[in-house]
DNA sequence: CGACTCGTTGAGTGATATCAAACCCGGTGG
DNA sequence: CCACCGGGTTTGATATCACTCAACGAGTCG
């Protein structure tokens, strides 16, 4: 029965980007999901780790990707939520670059790598949707490297709520401008490359300004404009206009 | 006749991390392609822009891809070399998120996109070494969200000049110890997220503390180990050793 | 109620940016 | 052949943003 949930919970992730017609969603739903529960803080891939047979699918919860630096220091360079997939890299490679972490509570599913990577060949509107799925994520990346290089602290972390809003939005989670941040200040550090400190100086700033409220993690953005210039933010990187049409 | 130049540049890339048989040799031969000069710093691709009919694939010369922010600042999220795609993720997303400019004068080869995505469908072998291709990318961007985020200016240029050996060699490009730097010293900066002035100081420690020399932007690695250590550089991330049995 | 994690605030420090000027070198034109 | 020009590199002096260290507060869990 969960099994179904995650079908539906992918079909509906790939068909936002792509042309996902009947033939396709059976195909999908004939999957063999295994639905688990993970907790937070446990490593759902680890840096160095032969790939799975198995690849790993979000049902519910958040989880980051992060690297260590020799000195200890941590960078996450990415945060997924429900209807991402964790671990699209090992469908292909055959060794883990990067750590894969539970955020918070998490549901999630796996599929089986051969079956996935069989229907990636028998149904290339699956192939062409999952490849797509990959194709945002390095997207997402690239505005990353930029965010960490190039902006300032209230810029950086401006520019993580924005993206966190319309993401959460379009997973059809929350609003983008009324939801949960799950992590915790220092997390966040780690996202964009300040200390935990500085994060919450700056997100008080952010406050102070009447931009967001803030309580107990919990995100109210009171001027979404004026949130998207302190945080220099487009969402064109995140490519959710994606019309299922061009070909 | 250069047609053949860019097939075989082409073939050689894909086989390095998937198995090429010689069916998929001579789909990849029969492709239309239009070979071409680029004079620096022409941009090949606008961010913003309609993805073109053509993805073009790098014969000779360096590129780079680089987002700016509102401030006016330049983030140069990656280099790339003969062999690369310059344009992968608009085989399949409708608009560029991104910028690519010519670093040096280069020759590159155009094919058809139509008849790429053509390809992927008809020949599995070359759908997986092209996504693959994808994929390294993506690791490749995680590992400069690190560098930019956690790493202080002495370990970032290092592990540029890490990156940059590593991938000359393997493109038999240069040696991984003695090659050209194709970029000033503001564009490593942009790279990076530092000031040309400071990348100059940097440089000039490392020059000092004889690790590596430098004249007229060739670099000759004096010490590798000792590069690698101050760069925090594991070559990991760049998959090269990827098998092509591994499936 | 104690222990722990997370958030908050202050004071001092430091790495990197900024500003400014000189220098070097290849290219160009007289 | 020399003078000039311009981009890139180099160096010094000063400014600043973010880090470090340290302590305390607030909520949560056992």
């Amino acid at each position: 029965v969960k099994n179904l949930a995650a079908a539906e919970r992918l079909i509906a992730k790939l068909a936002t980007r792509s042309d996902i017609d009947t033939n396709d969603r059976a195909a999908i739903r004939a999957l063999p999901f295994t639905v688990r529960t993970v907790e937070a803080p446990a490593y759902l891939v680890r840096e160095g780790e032969k790939s799975r047979a198995h690849c790993t699918i979000i049902l519910s919860g958040f989880a980051m990707r992060q690297k260590l630096a020799m000195s200890g220091a941590r960078q996450i360079v990415s945060f997924h939520l429900a209807g991402d997939f964790i671990d699209l890299q090992q469908l292909f490679l055959t060794v883990a670059d990067h750590n894969v972490q539970a955020l918070t509570r998490m549901i999630v599913a796996d599929v089986s790598r051969a079956a996935l990577q069989e229907l990636t060949l028998t149904h290339p509107n699956i192939a062409r949707a999952v490849w797509i799925d990959g194709l945002v994520d390095a997207s997402i990346y690239r505005e990353w490297v930029l965010n960490v290089g190039r902006r300032d602290a209230r810029a950086k972390i401006a520019h993580v709520l924005c993206e966190f809003g319309v993401r959460m939005k379009a997973a059809g989670i929350a609003q983008d401008s009324d939801y949960d941040l799950p992590m915790t200040q220092e997390q966040l550090g780690d996202a964009v490359g300040l200390t935990a400190v500085h994060v919450n100086r700056t997100l008080k700033a952010l406050v102070a300004d009447g931009i967001v409220s803030i309580e107990r993690r919990h995100v109210r953005v009171r001027n979404w404009d004026l949130l998207m210039a302190a945080g220099d933010f487009s969402a064109l990187y995140l490519h959710l206009d994606q019309v299922p049409e061009a070909r």
